[in-house]
DNA sequence: GGACATCGCGAACGATGTGG
DNA sequence: CCACATCGTTCGCGATGTCC
């Protein structure tokens, strides 16, 4: 590796960026136990919610104090604080790594970004004499104002007002970078524990590999796209396990669990079954159920499902005895919703 | 009628390909 | 080498459907 390439790059939520990120974050632990998976997971990517101050655990809009879901992100928080030894005022101190991490990356490369792009904004608005200044917004700066009128005793120049309201814009909008860093950063951190497992020398881990270049897997044909894999395990012995990631599960989503099972079923050439396993941290009773049930002509679609910790979404349900609600514990006790931890010793035992 | 469950699109971004 | 379009992923969000 250069000297330039050691340095930070330019995209704060990028691969590179997530790998080095990651790197450090393991730099103490030479190996990671199946039990302590879990956390590690959530320490890196769960955040706290800042409309509720709670643990995320379901959409925000939904999770709104008097709404159904604040007592379950009550209760979960409550759950995650005990196991993770926080005070419940303090979990944020241990969760969110990789993004507060990335944000001061990305925080840096926005002041060069900025820098380059006001002067080149100075040209384009060079014969727009008097046209609204970009990033202005009276309405918030009225607002501010008859919100502080008690406090101040005159009103700040407009250099000041539009300031604030650009860094007010920043600081709610920061929040919307977070699913950049999602979508890949949990294949990157399943592939960084995985790879940690005590024993998982025999396995070889693939984040994204293009399916016809995992074992026993065909070229698509020239028309079709190369499809690539969110997460591939080789091992232990022959087996393959192709992993579909993701944090959370929308209905729109959850159709192309099917179709990217029959892709990958068409072009396996090596006649010997492989695994398809849904790992993710979604906490809607009904969407885990219906991952847990979704069949495939006559057998199930996925070899396992895998939830970051299905005791969280038990500890958010609590007691609660209504609809979809009732088959989490069935399918919990059952193995059918396996834990992190559980599925990771089939992975290295034996 | 209220409490969910489901649906489907939008914003925001990174990755990739294309064309100049 | 850069600008631009396109694709794929996430959660947000409001509308619609369903059930008691």
């Amino acid at each position: 590796m250069t000297e330039d390439e050691a340095t930070t790059p330019e995209r704060a939520f990028g691969e590179e960026s997530r790998r080095q990120l990651l790197t450090e974050y393991f730099l103490p632990f030479e190996t990671v136990a199946p039990e302590d998976a879990w956390k590690h997971a959530y320490r890196l990517l769960l955040w706290i919610d800042r409309t509720t101050g709670l643990a995320h655990c379901y959409e925000s809009d939904k999770s709104q104090p008097g709404r159904p879901w604040y007592a379950r992100s009550l209760a979960f928080h409550d759950w995650l604080s005990k196991e993770l030894e926080a005070d419940a005022g303090k979990l944020n101190e241990k969760l969110d790594w990789l993004f507060i991490r990335g944000f001061e990356r990305l925080a840096r490369t926005l002041v060069s970004q900025n820098a380059r792009r006001a002067v080149i904004a100075e040209q384009q608005r060079a014969k727009y004499a008097g046209f609204p200044r970009p990033g202005q917004d009276r309405e918030f700066e009225l607002l501010i104002l008859e919100e502080l009128k008690a406090w101040i005793s005159k009103v700040p120049p407009p250099d000041v007002m539009l300031q604030l309201t650009q860094r007010a814009r920043a600081y709610f909008s920061q929040e919307n970078k977070r699913k950049n860093l999602l979508g890949e950063g949990f294949e990157d951190v399943l592939a960084f524990l995985l790879e940690r497992l005590p024993g998982a020398a025999k396995l070889k881990i693939k984040a994204r590999p293009l399916l016809h270049e995992l074992p026993g897997f065909r070229s698509p044909p020239k028309r079709e796209k190369p499809r690539t894999v969110d997460l591939a395990i080789l091992g232990p012995g022959k087996r393959r396990t192709l992993l579909t990631v993701k944090w959370s599960i929308r209905a729109d989503r959850e159709e192309q669990f099917g179709v990217d099972f029959d892709a990958y079923a068409r072009l396996d050439e090596a006649g010997e079954d492989f695994h398809y396993v849904l790992v993710t941290n979604e906490f809607d009773a009904a969407r885990l159920a219906a991952a847990c049930e979704r069949r495939r002509q006559n057998a199930k679609l996925f070899t396992a499902v895998v939830h970051v910790n299905p005791q969280g979404p038990l500890a958010a349900y609590g007691t609660e005895g209504r609809g979809s609600a009732l088959n989490l514990p069935k399918h919990v006790k059952s193995g059918r919703l396996m834990s992190l931890e559980a599925w990771l010793r089939t992975l290295v035992k034996a």
